[in-house]
DNA sequence: GTGAAAGCGCTAACAG
DNA sequence: CTGTTAGCGCTTTCAC
């Protein structure tokens, strides 16, 4: 069976409502847009037989006339959709309510795919396209500058004078200090990433504005091992921290298993808290750990607010936008009450 | 500025090409697209102008008159993408090339929602829909039955006569087990998910077809906490086992770091295989985790593929395909000398 | 071989 | 208040 020749005969046109309600296609067009004078009556009566015909306009169609697709692209270059992914819901989120919907395209670090994605959506006359990526300080490899449709840029870096959402690297590391202070920690260290990531140097800079000038910053890989030779390392000296603020939830992870092979009891003797509050790592290490969430649902929610006004032509202020990051608090800083923990850690097969 | 007048300004279309390169509208479409009779000279000159001109055929117009959009729409209720992203992966491989686009909407497992996508997706005329999710024995919370356009399940269930794809538990936890005989292990457990789960089963199963009839299967959650607990309770008795199949790898992680911590070696005195291949756990275990892949980036690719059968009014048996999983040795099995471990554990911030 | 004309389903002037 | 008319950009008979 041939699915295109059914969707073809089945489908009924705003003709249908219009010969049915009794009016021409015009006034159909105007009675369900809302646009237009007409009696009341009319309209709700046009209303109704297109209810109850079950009509649903082409969407193609009235791209062709409004030059407006309600679609947007996002295209990204996270292919672990560690950070795409929460920024993907709050784009949804903002836009499913207007009826756009959004192209997903993956383009590791590949610029002749990233150009292969970027033409298709333009043919198919996107309404203009979100660009994220796994790192606030590096662009996706394609040029998005003098597009004829609008571009926002989240989490990923955007040229000069684009619109660009980030979250505020510097207010969640002072935070997360602060928090460690806050629970009488003074002996704190931060154990983060290389320092070639611009956010690393942001929070580090963070860090020691809160915990002083002559806390140390350990720099290292961005996983469990280097959280567990962190902790050999700074073990091995004397006067170890009492306070370890890690760059990301895997480090964090790293170091609290290697703490706990070496007897030190987190929070009772050590407070630890990690970085990006992605549940699968921060839900399953002995304690809970306590970290900073990036906020990447809003940041998303955002750019599909802001892309939708490009898109309708309402103006936007350019630059860059900093969203605030928030403290979520489990069981691995100890002081004050954990909340009650309402992050399940959610894996089936 | 507004961007719509823009685009509307710079975008030139087949009338441009036509002009300039003094021929009909008619012929440029036919030249452009291998059809219809002329000239070979012809035919060459209005591509070399659509070409210098940088034509690009406007695909919402098109879609209207063809009836067919090159847009497909991928449905699922996995949040985390655990399971679609590499799914996902391989839709975009297999349609890329053929200027398909996916529109992914995520449901959650809201019934009303997926209406509302699946609405939204008929709308734009996609050309069929792929249902993903993240187990194979539930369906999606939406009737994608009856629709006008093909419909594919990809590892998640679909309703009888659908073209459904699933990976082969059986054949994946055959495998699983036999490693485990290969290199040496005799005492065999299966430690695994809720037995509510189809795939759970189908597993256990499999895992007793090789190990025999009495290997003890041990039901939990899907978390490392139940990996802890399992070799608390296997050490508690005696005659522990000497090699464990895990149903995912987060049990497998918390079975590794519970045999850690009692001081049993892995993989010297007891060889751990997982199932998944989550690299982020996988390559995170210590030792780095031998575990089962699904192989979901193929899958996605043959979902690809079939939709656009389907899409072209090719026709496509029904029923369940089985696709195979394959072994991913890393170390936490010993034996055969370990492959060199070419997945890196990718995590940036 | 090539082009004029009709039309995909809808919206937007402009008349009546 | 409502309907007629003219497209949106492209493909596709069907004449020439």
């Amino acid at each position: 069976m041939r699915h295109a020749d059914v969707a073809k005969a089945e489908r009924i046109r705003i003709y249908d409502v219009a010969r049915v309600a009794g009016v021409s296609v015009a006034t159909a067009s105007k009675a369900l847009n809302d646009t237009g004078r007409m009696t009341e009556a009319t309209r709700l009566r046009v209303k109704q037989t297109a209810a109850a015909l079950g009509f649903r306009p082409n969407a193609m169609a009235r791209a062709l006339t409004q030059n407006r697709s309600f679609t947007v692209g996002l295209l990204t270059n996270d292919t672990y959709g560690r950070f795409t992914l929460p920024v993907m819901a709050g784009i949804n989120e903002a836009l499913v309510d207007q009826g756009v919907s959004v192209f997903l395209c993956g383009i590791e670090d590949d610029a002749e795919l990233g150009a292969v994605h970027v033409n298709a959506m333009l043919d198919k006359q996107v309404d203009g396209i979100i660009a994220t990526g796994k790192r606030i300080d590096r662009q996706l490899p394609v040029d998005l500058s003098g597009l004829a449709v609008p571009v926002v840029y989240a989490f990923t870096q955007g040229p000069e004078g684009a619109v660009t959402l980030v979250s505020d690297d510097a207010q969640g590391a002072r935070d997360a200090t602060l928090h460690l202070t806050a629970v009488g920690r003074r002996r704190l260290v931060h154990v983060t990433g290389p320092d070639s990531f611009a956010s690393v140097r942001t929070r580090a800079g963070a860090f020691r504005e809160v915990a002083g000038d002559e806390a140390p910053v350990l720099h290292g890989a961005w996983s469990e091992a280097w959280g567990h030779e962190a902790v050999a390392r700074l073990w091995a000296e004397g006067n170890p921290p009492d306070g370890i603020f890690c760059g990301n939830d895997q480090i964090a992870r790293g170091v609290i298993d290697a703490l706990r092979e070496r007897g030190v009891s987190v929070p009772d003797a050590v407070s630890v808290i990690g970085f990006d509050n992605w549940e699968i790592v921060a839900a399953a290490t002995r304690p809970p750990l306590t970290t900073i969430d990036m906020n990447l649902k809003e940041l998303g929610r955002e750019a599909g607010r802001l892309i939708l006004e490009l898109a309708e032509g309402k103006p936007v202020e350019p630059g860059i936008r900093t969203l605030p990051c928030k403290l979520v608090m489990r069981q691995s800083c100890g002081g004050a009450t954990p909340v009650a923990d309402k992050l399940e850690v959610h894996q089936e097969v």
